[in-house]
DNA sequence: ACCGGTTGCGCAACCGGTTGCATTTTTATG
DNA sequence: CATAAAAATGCAACCGGTTGCGCAACCGGT
């Protein structure tokens, strides 16, 4: 049977005083007086008085809750987004909802909505695979309930944005390869419905251009999950003429090419270059551990929150203009190239 | 500059009715006419009115709120369980607050607080390594909030409990290295504070006995992270009379595993035998891929949470004896024994 | 004894939606 | 047309903590 848990009331009576002086005393309010505090301190530690949260937050609008949409909280990215979205939630004294939006547009729509009506604060948002109509964001927005968007972000919202620098992140991976000497370099773009895709497969392009190597359409594989990649992958490999590398833009997809290529049994990277944008778990579970670009997951998620709390805490907000920021993500050794 | 929402006294002025009858007639209640209910409707519709749940969570303290308390999100293990745990939970209409304790006590203790001050209408959790003492958790159902333990569990708190069947799965997997012809058979415990540790020993020992294999305290490792696995389990290679074959009790434990063997330059199986408890996106990482005891990550969050809903809609829940589930996970074959 | 200032505390409204009960309006019936 | 019954709506309290404002008690100084 569930015991009603311990109010201010409770205090307040068994002390004989208002329920204002307790409120007040808990707060450590100067107008009350040390003996009195010290009385309510006492009595209510020894009740295992609990404020209830849900009782201040409806009176003063302010929950201390954050709200995260996600596609998924799978695979390696996201878990690692969640990590450095957490260590400044919970050093803010805030806690995180977090939803996923299963990649459908309807279920985002749904999210962002309960994530207004439990009067969240602010909101961390990777969009869905399905969206393209983004009113439900300009809703959010236009409510003033500041929205920061990381990884697969909104073009065209005012808001803040943070993303690694995919171009030349892209660019960076693929000089790595022709650098090895690696003429026919292939990609793995994701779904080409997110920015991220593009960006990937533009920083691709850039650096066969500049290395004078012409742009092959058959070696750009679009793909998204690992088992479309793998399928992908290994029809080209049984191609006369096979890739020498292959550029994978995401752990998903990397999960795919190796697939494909520990298949056809060859070896890398004496057979094959592989490189990729992958967490750090991931790319030493290989061997050779993978050459990767980092993704920046728990950064990503650490700025972003950041940003976030830079809108909270700025009284007057309308006078930060939306930022875009750019973490420009290394290339980091292994021996896959 | 925040606008304020719309609320139904918005609605109700502008219609020239109460509130009650707006809230009445949002709620579909059978009192009002159905000429009300359009008005209503069509109006909250057009201004984009979303009911404001903390208010109504405050009024009839039903948050629509579960908490979760996990040691981390990160590696598959956990994630896969937020998985099955968002399932149930978003079937039901409730959200799922997470909080990290990162194997702290303390912050397990704060993060139980935080849960019962938000009226969370109950808890799942697994608990931290650190955590020696219950009171916290003894406390949360002190106070009538239903709480499920999954994974690692709390012995002798009268509280539903959902785990996979370790003794046996751990027999299950030795027995499976016996089957192959492994005799010097060693195993990678996790952290002994924890049961599934103990568990998954027991386990092996049992195996052991069974086939008349007698037990080495040398391959048994008692290792917690995949730093502190690799350093183990490199030593244990490198001694004159090394294991034929590794019995690794988690993801985490098998990276370590792994990478040692790999650095070893060992082959498997030819050289060397491994089977542990993993994930399924994990284990089919490695080439071959490993075979495996289903660690149940998802079916964990699954059945935790719809025990938990059975508690919830128990009206009168003291009937419910606290009861423990024991899922079996079967043997995965991959290539690695 | 009187006064201005300070200290400590209580009163009551408020946040938005819910709900038991009273009240008004409509409908049906004699 | 009166009246009872049914249908539709309004009133007001409530949930627990917060906060502006008012007021009494007390202080030291004259």
């Amino acid at each position: 049977m569930k015991v009603s848990p311990v109010t201010i009331i409770d205090i307040a009576k068994k002390l004989g005083i208002s329920k204002s002086t307790v409120s007040r005393a808990l707060k450590n309010h100067p107008d009350i007086s040390q003996a009195t505090k010290d009385a309510v301190n006492k009595l209510a530690e020894s009740l295992n008085y609990v404020p209830n949260t849900v009782a201040s937050g409806f009176r003063n609008k302010k929950t201390k809750i954050i709200g995260l949409i996600v596609p998924q909280i799978s695979y390696f990215f996201f878990p690692s987004v969640v990590q450095g979205i957490e260590a400044v939630v919970h050093k803010k004294g805030y806690k995180l909802m977090i939803l996923q939006s299963d990649e459908s547009y309807e279920r985002e729509v749904e999210n962002l909505n309960v994530l207004i009506a439990n009067n969240v604060e602010g909101i961390l948002s990777s969009v869905s695979l399905e969206t393209r109509n983004f009113e439900h964001f300009q809703h959010v927005i236009d409510i003033g309930l500041p929205i920061v968007f990381f990884d697969r972000i909104v073009k065209g919202l005012d808001t803040d944005v943070v993303l690694v620098d995919d171009v030349t992140g892209a660019c960076k991976a693929v000089k790595r390869l022709i650098e090895a000497d690696r003429k026919r370099i292939a990609i793995c773009t994701g779904n080409m419905n997110l920015l991220i895709s593009n960006n990937r497969l533009q920083g691709y392009k850039t650096a066969l251009i500049q290395a004078e190597i012409s742009i092959d359409e058959d070696l750009i594989l679009s793909c998204d999950t690992p088992e479309e990649t793998e399928y992908a992958v290994t029809a080209l490999l049984n191609k006369p003429t096979p890739p020498d590398a292959i550029f994978a833009i995401s752990d998903l997809t990397m999960t795919g090419v190796m697939k494909a290529v520990f298949n056809k049994k060859l070896k890398v990277p004496e057979d094959i270059s592989v490189i990729g944008f992958c967490e750090e778990p991931f790319r030493s579970m290989y061997h050779p551990q993978l050459t990767t670009i980092e993704p920046m997951g728990f950064e990503i998620g650490h700025k972003a929150t950041e940003l976030l709390f830079e809108r909270l805490e700025d009284t007057n907000n309308w006078s930060l203009a939306p930022r875009v920021i750019y973490l420009d993500s290394h290339l980091k050794e292994g021996g896959s190239v």
